[in-house]
DNA sequence: TACCAATAGTTAGTATGACAAATATAAAAA
DNA sequence: TTTTTATATTTGTCATACTAACTATTGGTA
């Protein structure tokens, strides 16, 4: 049986996923970038979308509304993004980068864009397709099974 | 230019650890398991290797010392792993499984292999080969790195 | 012996992630 | 119109990750 072989997946992907994130972390730190690997996410997502809400860019992100709160949060402080009141509904805010946030967005694309080809090497365009079929595949198995008992 | 695909790897790769955590969090929960995931991964390791120090089992489980430090922390105040003082070396401690945390991951180790089967649905063992020689890949390029400017 | 660098582990601070609960507002239903 | 339900966001709590700094101890060396 196998079954033991396939758990593995789980601690390489967590520990690869780490990995990735803190080698990233620590290339920002260096670079003086002024955000996180997250803080980037969203910055770059709201450089491609703007007015969005905090529930629209939260499932581009994927992350979870009070995790999305806090992270805006601190971009906020940071100045890159403002919170605007939404013209039709008083609940909900429209995302928007500031000047000094598109400016961050520029200066950082190409930079990050070199850093993440790091980890590619050695590897090729259809080891991605395979990587990303998998990463897909396993993610639908998992998605929407919570709450069904 | 495939720079701007391949840096999606590091989202999707992101996105499907947590997703595989968060599903097995939410079964250990509905189980009543009484650990988390990251608990469990340190016990199943114990089991494995006993009397083990802190720095031994933390290269094992590819996690810092603090968050260690306070894993075994929970872990000794849920009664299932000890603290026993090393008797050449006054710093460190040879780590236990307690009677309980014996019985906890003889009870637990099969119900978690059928939770880690369910991310693998549809897929194959050429699969597992394929996934694992690209993680193992990209945590190689992104090893030891750190610390070269 | 006295100093000093290395090692084991802990503590503190900040960020993220998950979940539950609370608040405010909006929209639908009675 | 009042009530109910749904939605957008925030707050609180706990666990994990990473960094830096700190304590205690060890081992080497002058």
């Amino acid at each position: 049986m196998t079954q033991e072989l396939f758990a593995k997946y789980s601690f390489l992907l967590d520990r690869t996923a780490r990995k990735v994130k803190q080698y990233a972390q620590h290339q920002f730190k260096t670079g003086e970038f002024d955000v996180t690997v997250d803080q980037w996410l969203v910055l770059k997502n709201l450089s491609e979308n703007e007015l969005l809400s905090q529930t629209e860019l939260a499932n581009l992100v994927f992350k979870d509304h009070p995790t999305l709160t806090r992270i805006i949060d601190l971009l906020c402080k940071k100045g890159y993004v403002e919170r605007v009141p939404h013209p039709q509904d008083r609940r909900s805010f429209q995302l928007l980068l500031t000047e000094s946030g598109s400016a961050k967005v520029s200066a950082l694309k190409p930079k990050i864009l070199e850093i993440r080809e790091k980890a590619w090497e050695n590897l090729t365009t259809r080891d991605f397709e395979e990587f990303k079929r998998i990463l897909d595949t396993i993610y639908q198995n998992l998605d929407c099974q919570i709450g069904e008992e």
